[in-house]
DNA sequence: ATTCTTGTTGACCGATTGGTCAGGTTGTGC
DNA sequence: GCACAACCTGACCAATCGGTCAACAAGAAT
């Protein structure tokens, strides 16, 4: 499906650090080749190309594909809530919001791979992820939700909807990576530039506080 | 992946009526699997059983699975296309966007596998509907562009651009489709009423309106 | 130096896949 | 009713897949 190049492998080193540093190599490849392919199409020949290593390699250090896969999506989830971070420690919606749309779009452009799997396997009906989504996803949102709602109380913003405030803030940060294809097609087939990128976070920074009355 | 009974096929009748109704058949089958199982994870004989005929039927429609998928993306193509009539004799961002977000929540509550099919397939980088994305689409949204930068002209929006507020719509909408099943499982597992569907639009509608200063 | 654990790999296997095909059935125009 | 075209389908095939395994190489502990 593409001709890239395989994945850069580090050293090897002690012992300790062959098995860190091929279980590395063997998930950034695993993340590239479940996004553009998706679980179903990649194959663990493919991945294994892509990490340098032989098939059977693969599976001593993972046992079933499911395993591979599980890893990578869990992987993008902690990354994603380590950046929600900004959101709490916040006095109001124009520094919490503000840098969370700032976080989700700088992690749209470093780990697009990761949010095209993630996608995918929501759009899939979560089969491998659904108690995440039931506990850690669950408890987070409400947890969100009720600093959205003190904001409101306190007349820092308007009185949206905090649920959908929410949906509107992850489908427009994760649609840079996701949909960053189309993007770059409607962009003349190039990629954003460090200033296209920096006007879309100012765009949507300002379209969102604007449209729930935080500035 | 889903133990659903098969797509409900009408008589035969004539002739005519007979490839009519087959096809018919086997897209919405198809676009059903495509959704649920992305395009290598589908498979033409779960097609084949959900349509109710036997798999060398589907073959004698439809050359290939890549045929049969590619009439399935072009179908949500066509079906938002339609949507966007709305945009055009409009004489203002409050009317004639506020109508394009009601057309395609609509769409996403209606035809959510439709919507998959074509995430999933921009996400693998548009293999098979590149020259859409070239053509018709590029087209469209200039023609869009070109609309909305009449309504800041004519002072009846702020000056956003209008590139990132197309992103954001698309995003927006389309996430109550492809993320249809993380917000289901954030609304205690229950599928939006319709009482929370007329609450999500008019939530959007409210945020986007006002983000761009229409309201 | 010996032993044990960890890491490496080519060859192999059963299962599944998209696609084919020959031979049959059914509707339609004449 | 006859002939032609459209439609139907069970059986089959080559290719590919995820996963296994036995034999081997290499670092670590003693």
């Amino acid at each position: 499906m593409s001709g890239d190049a395989e994945i850069t492998r580090l050293k090897p080193g002690r012992r300790t650090d062959i098995r860190r540093e091929n279980e590395r190599a063997i998930l950034e490849a695993a993340e590239k080749v479940f996004a553009e392919a998706g679980f179903g199409g990649a194959t663990m020949q493919l991945i294994a190309d892509m990490a340098g290593l032989p098939k059977a390699n693969l599976h001593y250090y993972f046992a079933t594909k499911e395993d591979l896969y599980r890893r990578v999506v869990q992987q993008i989830f902690e990354i994603w809530l380590d950046a929600a971070s900004s959101f709490d420690d916040a006095p109001g919606p124009v520094e919490g919001i503000g840098a969370y749309i700032d976080a989700k779009m700088d992690i749209s452009r470093t780990h697009p791979h990761g949010s095209k799997v993630w996608a995918s396997e929501v759009m899939h009906g979560a089969p491998v992820i659904q108690d995440y989504l039931e506990t850690t996803l669950r408890d987070w949102t409400e947890g969100r939700i009720a600093v959205i709602r003190r904001w409101i109380d306190e007349g820092k913003m308007r009185p949206v909807d905090p649920r959908h405030l929410l949906y509107l803030l992850w489908a427009t940060t994760q649609h840079y990576a996701d949909f960053g294809h189309q993007i770059q097609t409607l962009n003349a087939g190039k990629p954003l530039s460090d200033r296209q990128w920096a006007e879309a976070k100012a765009s949507v920074k300002d379209m969102v506080l604007r449209g729930i009355g935080a500035i």
